[in-house]
DNA sequence: AAGGTCACG
DNA sequence: ACGTACGTGACCTTT
């Protein structure tokens, strides 16, 4: 069966560029609309199995339409340099794909599309048009399927005659007609004024036809008869406007459209360019790059148990050693092997297993020895991996891992294969085409494991001089040295202690639990009239909405939404509601609080063993995982009882938690140096009802609950860089109300609004913010064209220098605290960190000096010019600590 | 693999 | 007019 692609290539381009957040390789060439592109493409070829294929453009400015009205497509904005610069590379992309394209002078693509259709109807072929606009509905017929994308990029709407009369009760013909009436503000085709789609398929379905709605006017009631009378001839040219011309002079030889797939290499060779590497995986051409780009050849000897021996004592000098960890969870992971990286050239590669070996002692010791420097790639993982096979890690004078993470924190990834191309150096294959993945992961060869090995090993080598530089270019040194670098063995010692859970307590909390949720679900099912997935939103959907009728109050990309906001405001209409937020609640605590928090409690210590992410938000925050200790419930008593089951490893020890107060606001009033609002803080005085009375211009005593959380909302709202629709939806007033608030919050906290006007405006000269000790985040898209990607910029950059400080605070925090009790010689350990808190285990004795310390540092950590204030708590577990 | 939902700061 | 609050991770269902 033979199926023509049609794609209004112009329309697809543009939608795929507002669709995307502004993508750019390494030279600063914006992608984001070629890799909508190539993701449309690659998904219509593998569903759609054309036969035959073409991509349509637009030719010129000028088309035959600006004859008749030449304001037609005037208002629109310019179409931005970012999307404009990327045409010749999407046209380069049709063509790599093997996919025909045309385009014609003066006329546009859908005209070119429409003409084709019109042939393929002739001669009975089955088409399939692509375009993001509703016009080309027109063009729907037997053989002619309209596919329009939907929100983003990736999915598209079919449309059928049958379709089109379901949804507008129209015919294909008559789009035209409605586009004459309700007019298309994007072409600046006026229609006519006031009437909108509604009203439009209205008049459609009692006449017919922009003509017979014209003829019949006088039985039209209102005002719009007036105006329908007084707009005729816009509505006539709209009509004409928006119909597709038919007819262009271009002839359908569809053996010229055939389509037989694409090769590997030219598309191997653009994405390269372009550095589409999610796409060179996907589509396994990552092998043909290979052969392309020069891998340096590289010396590689195989130790073996012998060459061990011989090696022993007289280690030649290394430059880098690479320790392979394989496995996301480096406390479950196997450590595979390592690779040393000599000074006088070539690598010494090392199996994991030759470490148990009696002749592995030097090397062992070398490895541990605090001494002897090394150049490492995510040290951090790379000691706690060995830690469960008894290897201990010292002497790592430089990460380049954290150094590349500091240079961007907003890179996704900072692998070895992503920085060999980011720096210009000789490229090592990525992991994932040495080791396969999912299910196809495999340790190969020794000889490849080696080779691979070694490559990164001698990769770092050359890359901690050039890091090490772009450090020092930054000012960012001593956050790398005196924070970070240090931070991450301490994070290391937190993990490798790890913290002990009462798995008994859990269970019966488990037992509890189950019976409460069994109770919920059977009146649920009873009051529903059915059984169903309750876990599923789809099916949760289905029977609120369409069996029990409830009101729509929001929906998502793939049908209603069900979440508990929705569900909060359904609860009025049917008592089911709120037994199912109620079973949502528990169901949340059972599957991730007491069965996951059970499956990530070690056999052979009895503990959870966290891993810290340093090297993943963008702001400088830790995050946590396997388990995620950092989002333990507390905000309600069902949940925060879950705080009951960690306790400290032994008899008679405390749980001690230390938390900042109001530390994001304290960062603000420092950094914008806002007068009232460091004199709240100097006064020690509770921030929210002091914000309350500047607002509201009251005095304390009239500050009433209600308006303290509206000032609270307000001063979250000012750190996540505010916006009226955000308070207004956080406040549940309208946004009218909130620009009020937020008005007479700038007048009053005069400082803050000056910060935020000039961070912005950093942002923009600049291209990235920084935090107080210097730690950046770059902002490409604060210049954006795109309104929504520049606001987004504009929040990121008032709130991450805050959100950022805080974090460098903390981090400071533990470094002090790590070497404080070192130097105190305590057996209290440092358990946790959340954020703006710090969790310690600590024996009775010892109560008092820490109760004493860990406030002392931490408000200490950084001088500024309000002070920091710490609360501490302890108890016999954490819930106690509070 | 993606989307929805919800836990935390 | 545009459509969002900032930063994360885990679990479940659906594709």
């Amino acid at each position: 069966m033979e199926k023509l692609i049609l794609i209004d290539g112009n329309s697809i381009a543009s939608r795929a560029f507002y669709a995307l957040p502004l993508l750019s390789n390494s030279s600063g060439l914006h992608t984001n609309a070629v890799y909508g592109f190539t993701t449309m493409l690659l998904k219509l070829i593998e569903e759609e199995k054309p036969t035959h294929f073409l991509v349509a453009f637009d030719a010129g400015k000028v088309t035959f339409r600006h004859a008749d009205y030449k304001e037609y497509k005037g208002g629109r904005a310019k179409t931005p340099p970012e999307l404009s610069e990327q045409f010749p590379l999407i046209r380069e992309l049709v063509q790599s794909f093997g996919i025909a394209q045309f385009e014609l002078s003066g006329y546009e693509a859908d005209d070119i599309i429409g003409t084709l259709t019109r042939h393929a109807d002739e001669k009975g072929l089955n088409v399939v048009v692509v375009s993001g606009d509703k016009d080309m509905l027109q063009l729907a017929s037997e053989h002619v399927t309209i596919a329009l994308t939907r929100k983003g990029i990736s999915e598209v709407d079919l449309f059928t005659p049958a379709a089109i009369q379901d949804k507008y009760g129209l015919t294909p013909g008559q789009i035209t007609d409605l586009k004459g009436l309700m007019g298309d503000a994007s072409d600046n085709i006026p229609g006519i004024p006031g009437v909108g789609e509604k009203t439009a398929l209205k008049f459609l379905h009692q006449f017919g036809t922009v003509e017979e709605v014209l003829a019949n006017a006088d039985e039209i009631s209102g005002k719009i008869k007036d105006k329908i009378k007084e707009h005729a001839d816009d509505a006539r040219m709209s009509k004409e406007l928006a119909t597709i011309f038919r007819d262009v002079p271009v002839e359908m030889k569809l053996d010229e459209l055939q389509y037989a797939g694409y090769e590997g290499t030219a598309l191997g060779a653009l994405f390269r360019k372009l550095e589409f590497k999610s796409l060179l995986d996907k589509l396994d051409l990552t092998a043909s790059s290979q052969e392309g780009e020069e891998q340096e050849a590289i010396e590689v000897e195989i130790v073996d148990r012998d060459r061990l021996g011989a090696l022993a004592g007289r280690l030649p000098e290394v430059e880098a050693l690479h320790i392979e960890i394989v496995g996301e969870n480096p406390h479950v992971s196997d450590f595979i092997g390592l690779a040393l990286s000599l000074k006088q050239g070539g690598c010494l590669f090392v199996p994991a297993a030759l470490l148990d070996v009696p002749e592995a002692g030097a090397l062992r010791d070398w490895i541990a020895d605090e001494k002897s420097p090394k150049t490492v790639y995510d040290m951090h993982r790379a000691e706690v991996g060995l830690y469960w096979k008894g290897i201990a890690l010292g002497g790592v004078a430089f990460d380049v891992l954290i150094a590349a993470y500091l240079l961007d924190p907003t890179e996704s990834t900072h692998t070895l294969n992503e920085l060999a191309g980011r720096y210009k150096l000789p490229a090592v294959p990525a992991d994932e085409a040495v080791f396969g993945k999912g299910a196809k992961f495999k340790v190969p060869d020794i000889d490849t494991l080696g080779l691979h090995l070694s490559r990164k090993a001698a990769l770092l080598a050359r890359l901690k001089p050039i890091l090490n530089a772009e450090l020092e270019k930054n000012e960012m040194s001593r956050l790398y040295y005196e924070l970070e670098f240090p931070l991450a063995r301490v994070l290391a010692g937190m993990e490798k202690k790890g913290i002990r859970v009462d798995a008994g307590g859990l269970r019966q909390l488990g037992g509890e639990l189950g019976q409460a949720i069994e109770k919920l679900v059977e009146g649920i099912y009873k009051e529903a009239g059915s059984e169903f997935n309750l876990n599923s939103p789809k099916q949760l959907g289905d029977i609120l909405f369409d069996k029990l009728g409830l009101p729509i109050i929001k929906k998502t990309k793939t049908g209603y939404s069900t979440d508990a906001e929705v569900l909060e405001k359904l609860a009025p209409y049917n008592g089911v509601v709120s037994s199912i937020l109620n079973y949502r609640q528990l169901a949340k605590l059972q599957s991730t609080y007491v069965e996951g928090l059970l499956k990530e409690i070690r056999r052979d210590t009895g503990k959870v063993h966290t891993y810290y992410q340093q090297t993943i938000a963008a702001t400088g925050r830790l995050s946590s995982q396997f388990p995620n200790l950092q989002n333990i419930p507390i905000r309600l008593e069902e949940g925060r009882k879950i705080r009951k089951v960690f306790v400290p490893e032994e008899q008679g020890w405390l749980m001690l938690a230390a938390d900042y107060s109001q530390i994001e606001l304290r960062v603000l009033a420092h950094i914008s140096g806002d007068e009232r609002m460091k004199d709240a803080f100097q006064n020690d005085m509770d921030v929210h009802t002091k914000t309350a009375m500047d607002v509201f211009g009251v005095p304390e005593s009239a500050v009433d609950s209600n308006m303290r959380r509206q000032a609270k909302a307000v001063n979250f709202g000012i750190v996540y860089g505010i916006s009226d629709y955000g308070l207004s939806q956080n406040l549940n007033i309208t946004r009218k109300e909130a620009a009020q608030f937020i008005e007479q919050y700038f007048a009053v906290f005069e400082g803050v609004r000056r910060y935020m006007d000039e961070i912005v405006k950093q942002a923009r000269t600049n291209g990235y913010v920084s935090t107080l000790l210097a730690r950046r985040r770059y902002l490409p898209e604060i210049n954006a064209s795109n309104f929504n990607l520049r606001s987004f910029a504009e929040r990121t950059a008032m709130n991450s220098p805050i959100q950022g400080t805080a974090a460098d605070i903390i981090k400071l925090a533990m470094v002090q605290i790590d070497e404080r009790m070192k130097r105190e010689r305590v057996r209290s350990r440092m358990l946790l960190q959340v954020h703006d808190e710090l969790v310690f285990e600590v024996p009775e004795e010892e109560l008092e000096l820490m109760k004493q310390l860990v406030p002392e540092v931490m408000e200490s950590a950084l001088a500024l010019d309000v002070p920091l204030k710490v609360d501490v708590s302890y108890g016999d577990n954490w819930y106690e600590a509070k």
